[in-house]
DNA sequence: CCTACCGATCGGTAGG
DNA sequence: CCTACCGATCGGTAGG
């Protein structure tokens, strides 16, 4: 909104921030090795040499997707984890904040390269986004033990983190945004899953 | 053992069975469009035109390990749900299995491969493997449903099973055999996850 | 950011 | 199954 760094305008769109948006839905559609520079250059218009005007290599343009969908994730579920309700209201609310990142139209594409092509990544890359990811899991683990004190869980170990992780990751395998299944729905579904509670209807 | 179709000797190795097993170590750890025909080759000691002797196209090999994993998991989970116990016991030997081909030596690659590689199968050898993956899924949901029956879990629903495929599929990216959790730890340990049974230890 | 290009590598094949 | 090879394509660059 306000003017830090320099501003685009209207006039002066972001190339780079255009590479990137368009990196990231091939790299998810295809995979970063079958995606070309020049399907990303087509993608925004450029002849096939430019985009290494805005990236000195084809693994940046990967980092820069990869570090993209971390941060997305992280911030919105640190929001969701310091909206200070119960145990469970917090708990449902990063769920959702996971899963809105995961499989909304603004970063799937980010959050599905993160997790199908980071193995592709610069070993130094690699151990940057481990780091990333790390900090991010130690969250769950936080809220999982809350929720063992509160009696709402029988097991709050660091399986039970990483079964959480793969059932909320896993989503992006089946979930269609014009199914039947909303990603608020799904949240709560996998709250109750999780937390062994009956739900209505 | 006995001698079906022309069996290998000693004598006599399988080259084919060789170059799936290549294939499959390689899809795995690189993926499939950053695995050469000429990695191939060099695994299985080879020139690298010769593994086209016995494949037609390099989609060729990936459909042959893709189909060979989904056998595997198939194969092992049928005998385990026909095992004939109780329910739980029947889902906690269908857990083992799945794990066993996903984790386990004998078939991780071709899980893995048929898990991260399948977007690259043809239109038609993804349609055949779909339907291999419905029927296997079939399986699970009913198994869901003698639990629920039981009274062991609240929710048998198609997003249930979804939840649990997550957790299951995903222990390829965290488990590491030499790790403190043995393969059938972690069955027992996602068994009560599901259930909501405590553990003892 | 485009033009024009380079060396390397790729999947696949003919002929034996 | 090897030898020798082909056309296509790839990531990347020099020069403007």
């Amino acid at each position: 909104m306000s003017t830090r760094k320099r501003s685009a305008t209207a006039d002066e769109p972001n190339r780079r921030a255009d590479i990137v948006r368009a990196a990231g839905r091939l790299f998810a559609e295809k995979g970063y090795a079958a995606t070309t520079i020049r399907d990303i250059a087509k993608a925004v218009d450029m002849q096939s040499g430019s985009p290494f005007y805005h990236f000195k290599t084809k693994h940046d343009m990967l980092r820069a997707v990869v570090l993209e969908g971390i941060a997305a994730i992280n911030d919105a579920v640190i929001k969701a984890a310091n909206s200070g309700g119960t145990p469970r209201a917090t708990f449902e609310a990063m769920l959702r904040a996971h899963l809105d990142q995961l499989l909304g139209s603004a970063g799937r594409d980010f959050a599905a390269t993160l997790l199908h092509e980071s193995r592709h990544l610069d070993p130094e890359v690699l151990a940057e986004v481990t780091a990333l990811k790390d900090r991010y899991e130690a969250m769950w683990q936080k809220v999982l033990k809350d929720l063992k004190r509160a009696g709402l869980i029988a097991d709050d170990s660091a399986v039970t983190r990483l079964f959480l992780m793969g059932a909320l990751n896993w989503t992006v395998q089946w979930y269609r945004p014009e199914g039947a299944q909303g990603i608020g729905q799904i949240a709560q579904q996998l709250a109750a899953f999780v937390l062994g509670k009956k739900r209505r209807g």
